[in-house]
RNA sequence: GCCCCCAUAGCUCAGUCGGAUAGAGCACAGGUUUCCUAAACCUGGGGUCGCAGGUUCGAAUCCUGCUGGGGGCGCCA
């Protein structure tokens, strides 16, 4: 079973000082902890709390435990600052209890038992099936995987879904579209990727359809959906199809086959290449007449109420909040909230799942707001399983993406770019290497870097992508941690040359600021990895890895940390340190979805 | 109109179930190369934590009000 160091240490600490604050009464534990003042040592205390029952100045409390915390064997220095306890490690002993944890505990991989046995259902991307995907489904990719593989690190069974969206007005359009000016023709025949080619043919619609609006609708002063709604031929053709279409219509259900199959396949490619897979995948084509059983069942037991027009709807003053939601139309239709309660419990009976993690943008909030609200109430078991993670919308340099206008960035051709100008600078770097090489290293790099970038923001946290940053190798990035762990390769490599040190390892050498880093930084990776899972907070795994990259950074810079050359027993020690990074950092590249590369 | 989110260094962002003198990256200024990859490292300046009150031994963090920005409030998805 993973071991927590940094954890245990703690808790082994704070037991000590417990005992002596239970010794004199009922006292809250202690809130031992890294001080988030720099130089204060290790870990502090503030001992504030405790100062009213127990009838002493914080100072005097943090004196006395300064005593009690002495007597431990991994305290060097215990000093009472302002009422607060100042703990420092003794490095030399810190440094022979970290290394062979961090050389051999699953722990120091980012692995736990936090999640242990725990059935997780996570749904991403949801992607329609009119157009590519773009830079808003490739932030949801990215933190739908990596969420995904921080359960499963923390012991979870994990159930990556992929919501498909294939059925709807827009798909009719890109049909449409096919059967006026495809002229019978396919992917393979134009030379375009295939959910490209049925995007084509969705902007083409749109086109056309704007041109017909200019010349009968605008002109009137109508609105654009009303107009399409009502009086455009255009319209009631995509009607007449989605009718057809719903009918069983051979036709339109061959070439609706066949279009979805294009997009499908090509949105594969771009899953492949971003190195996702899915569990599972759910096509609302499947899932969009569940949920009307549930609905009458729910009516039945007063969960719904019939409103004068005849629809099905939930009160949502039940949940707090204003208005009415409709469940079902009040000609008996479905409505997207209807499938989404239907599918929820298909996946509860199905799974039996302890957690459901929905990764959808906070657009959405409302909407799980209410669909959480409302499955509490037709199956209160899930309550406190369902989970909206809310993720904030990535805008262009030059402001937000707007589909309609066709200002999107494409996933394709973003990946591409990006390894055009990580291939551009791994080339400059590297004039005689050969082509394909350069390649393999861009692709990582690229892929690496956009990964990183994006994970590196809290989840709620809207921003502009920056293609530039986001291949960079100064600062937090990606390219950065690849780096610290192809130099700690690097120096593993230089070291078999040179001749392992004969001497067995003096882990407690180890105490130079540069070496004492790099083993705080280990340390702290396992429960920084953790309250990510548990937290659903990617971003705090970026920071765990590009921490240590930084602190490793440091130690194979500095002059005096060097491995080779260094006395026997110090050598080892610290080729153990690298070793010991270069594990870490593996780990956590793996984690966030990217390829270490052992040269750069 | 109502609800939710946000406002922190020149820029981009962490920190928000209360803890000390608020952090990182970028940018900027200076320094390091007979030394395991200088795609790196080191040093430095830089802050009324949007504004005003309140609670507390202690507030970026909690409460109230205000200002400014984003999103939402469909028998759409």
């Amino acid at each position: 079973m993973p071991k927590d160091l940094h954890a245990e240490i703690i808790a082994d600490l704070a037991a000590t000082l417990n005992a002596w604050l239970a010794e004199r009464g009922n006292h809250p534990p202690v809130a031992l902890a890294p001080p988030t003042r720099e130089g204060a040592g290790d870990l502090a205390l503030p001992c504030h709390p405790y100062a009213r029952t127990l009838r002493l100045s914080p100072q005097v409390i943090a004196t006395q435990l300064a005593e009690v915390a002495r007597t431990h064997p991994l305290v060097a220095a215990a000093e009472p600052v302002a009422g607060f306890l100042n703990l420092r490690f003794d490095g030399a002993a810190l440094a022979r209890r970290a290394l062979p944890w961090a050389l051999t505990d699953d722990a120091a991989l980012g692995r736990s038992d936090a999640l242990d046995g725990r059935r997780i259902l996570v749904e991403y991307c949801s992607p329609n099936t009119n157009k590519p995907l773009h830079l808003g489904h490739t932030r949801n990719i990215v933190l739908g995987s990596t969420v995904a593989a921080l359960a499963r690190a923390a012991g979870a069974e994990v159930v990556q879904i992929n919501l498909i969206n294939d059925r709807g007005v827009h798909i009719c359009k890109s049909m449409l579209a096919y059967q006026r000016f495809g002229e019978g023709a396919t992917p393979e025949s134009v030379g375009r990727k295939s959910d490209h080619y049925v995007g084509d043919l969705y902007v083409r619609f749109e086109k056309a359809f704007a041109e017909e609006f200019k010349t009968h609708g605008e002109p009137r002063g109508i609105e654009k959906d009303t107009y399409f709604n009502t009086e455009s031929p255009l319209g009631a053709e995509v009607r007449r199809m989605l009718q057809a279409w719903e009918a069983g219509d051979a036709e339109v259900r061959a070439l609706w086959r066949t279009m979805n199959g294009w997009c499908e396949s090509g949105f594969e490619a771009t899953y492949g290449r971003m190195g996702v897979r899915f569990d599972q995948v759910d096509r609302e084509s499947q899932t969009y007449l569940l949920g009307k059983d549930l609905i009458a069942a729910g009516l039945e037991r007063e969960v719904f109420e019939r409103d004068p027009s005849g629809a099905v709807v939930f009160d949502l003053s039940r949940i707090g909040l204003e208005g009415k939601k409709a469940v079902l139309r009040s000609d008996g239709t479905s409505v997207y909230t209807t499938q989404d309660l239907g599918t929820a419990v298909q996946r509860l009976d199905q799974h039996g799942f302890d957690r459901m993690i929905y990764v959808v943008g906070n657009e959405q909030d409302h909407h799980f707001q209410v669909l959480f609200g409302i499955l509490e109430h037709l199956r209160p078991e899930v309550k406190g399983r369902l989970f909206h993670m809310s993720y904030g919308m990535v805008e262009l340099p030059d402001g937000k993406m707007k589909s309609r206008e066709g200002k999107v960035v494409d996933a394709d051709n973003l990946m591409d770019d990006l390894h055009a100008l990580a291939y551009a600078a791994a080339r400059e770097r590297n004039p005689d290497m050969d082509d394909a090489e350069v390649h393999r290293r861009a692709e990582a790099i690229a892929l690496g870097g956009l990964k990183f970038f994006l994970l590196k923001f809290g989840p709620a946290t809207g921003f502009v992508f920056d293609k530039e940053r986001s291949i960079a190798l100064e600062g937090e990035t990606g390219a950065y941690c690849q780096y610290a762990y192809a130099r700690a390769g690097s120096i593993l490599r230089k070291l078999a040359a040179a001749g392992e040190p004969t001497a067995s390892p003096d882990y407690g050498a180890l105490t130079l600021p540069q070496e004492q880093a790099v083993i705080h930084a280990l340390m702290a990776f396992p429960g920084e990895v953790r309250t990510a899972a548990l937290e659903l907070k990617p971003n705090l795994l970026t920071k765990a890895v590009f921490e240590i990259a930084r602190a490793f950074a440091a130690f194979f810079n500095s002059a005096e940390a060097r491995v080779i050359g260094a006395e026997p027993a110090i050598a080892a020690a610290r080729a153990d340190l690298v070793r010991a990074a270069r594990r870490s950092l593996e780990a956590g590249l793996h984690l966030l979805g990217m390829t270490p590369l052992e040269e750069m």
